[in-house]
DNA sequence: TCATATTCCATAGTTTCCCATTGCCAGCCC
DNA sequence: GGGCTGGCAATGGGAAACTATGGAATATGA
């Protein structure tokens, strides 16, 4: 089988529903990595961007947290959780291959009105593109391919 | 299988005859994790807020703390014990996906007139919304997120 | 009997679903 | 090679369904 890691990049709207199309390649290896339609949503941790993953994710991601924390039984270790599992959401992705973007997730990406997916081979991130751009140390050759799907939707 | 986990989180009303309403995702959680139309609410253990969790769940909240307290015959084992147990309710979810807070859980909790759900994975917390607010230690993530909530509401 | 608690019904605001439209790209035929 | 054509991806709008919540009606108990 072909080895279902995210790859690339798509820059779509947001339209004032909310609504927003996942990338039909991105759609492929979720549908590859867990059959239900759905994904999740969550915030990064080290940038303002919100991170998707397949479903299958917060099961893994439990028993990541469960061995990490065993025998701890501090205030920390529920800390951890709180930010892992309340601020992520298990977002529908609908007929037309769209999700709806909440408004707390609106807020935490700080998006307006266009969202970039971009690959990052385990899970993949969303980023408003304005923010993306300006993102010091990051390789130029990918801001510029983001400056030029931002030219061609007619600039901003 | 789709993992049933509490992910996400919700700000809802308490009325003046203490009812509130479960967010839809988290009766779905509960209900596909065991059918009956009820939930345990139960003091958190190491924080002023309540959590909760679907009807299979003490029995496995009674292995974790006996394993946890293997060999300890001590009043603190007991104690635990007491509070985890003894102070927990099964609360039925009426047709309108509503439960009914009791005053012992008001105050437990320290509510006035909002709740705060927050998931947690195995299970999910209640909270009095300005107390999760200024907690310390808590990712600012997850606060901005409570905040914008308390926005949405209108001030207070 | 009165107060308290519970069930039932009503409604407003969203959200979700369904269908239509547009634009792009690939392949095919001429 | 140029142009036609078919399929799919992304997007827009309207209608139906549902969530959260308020109030009224009925039961329950002191």
């Amino acid at each position: 089988m072909t080895d279902e890691s995210f790859l690339g990049n798509a820059l779509n709207g947001i339209d004032a529903k909310g609504r927003l199309s996942v990338p039909a390649a991105f759609r492929e290896v979720l549908a590859a990595r867990s059959d239900d339609r759905t994904l999740i949503l969550a915030p990064a941790e080290r940038a303002d961007c919100l991170v998707g993953y397949d479903s299958s994710y917060p099961a893994k991601v439990r028993a990541e947290l469960e061995a990490r924390f065993a025998g701890d039984y501090s205030g920390a270790r529920d800390d951890h959780f709180r930010a892992t599992f309340g601020a992520a959401e298990r977002v529908p992705i609908d007929e037309n291959g769209r999700i709806i973007v909440s408004s707390a997730m609106k807020g935490t990406g700080e998006f307006d009105r266009l969202a970039l997916f971009w690959g990052m081979g385990d899970y993949f991130e969303v980023w408003n593109p304005l923010h993306f751009v300006e993102r010091p140390n990051l390789d130029p050759r990918a801001i510029r391919i983001v400056q030029r799907l931002l030219d061609a939707r007619g600039t901003a």
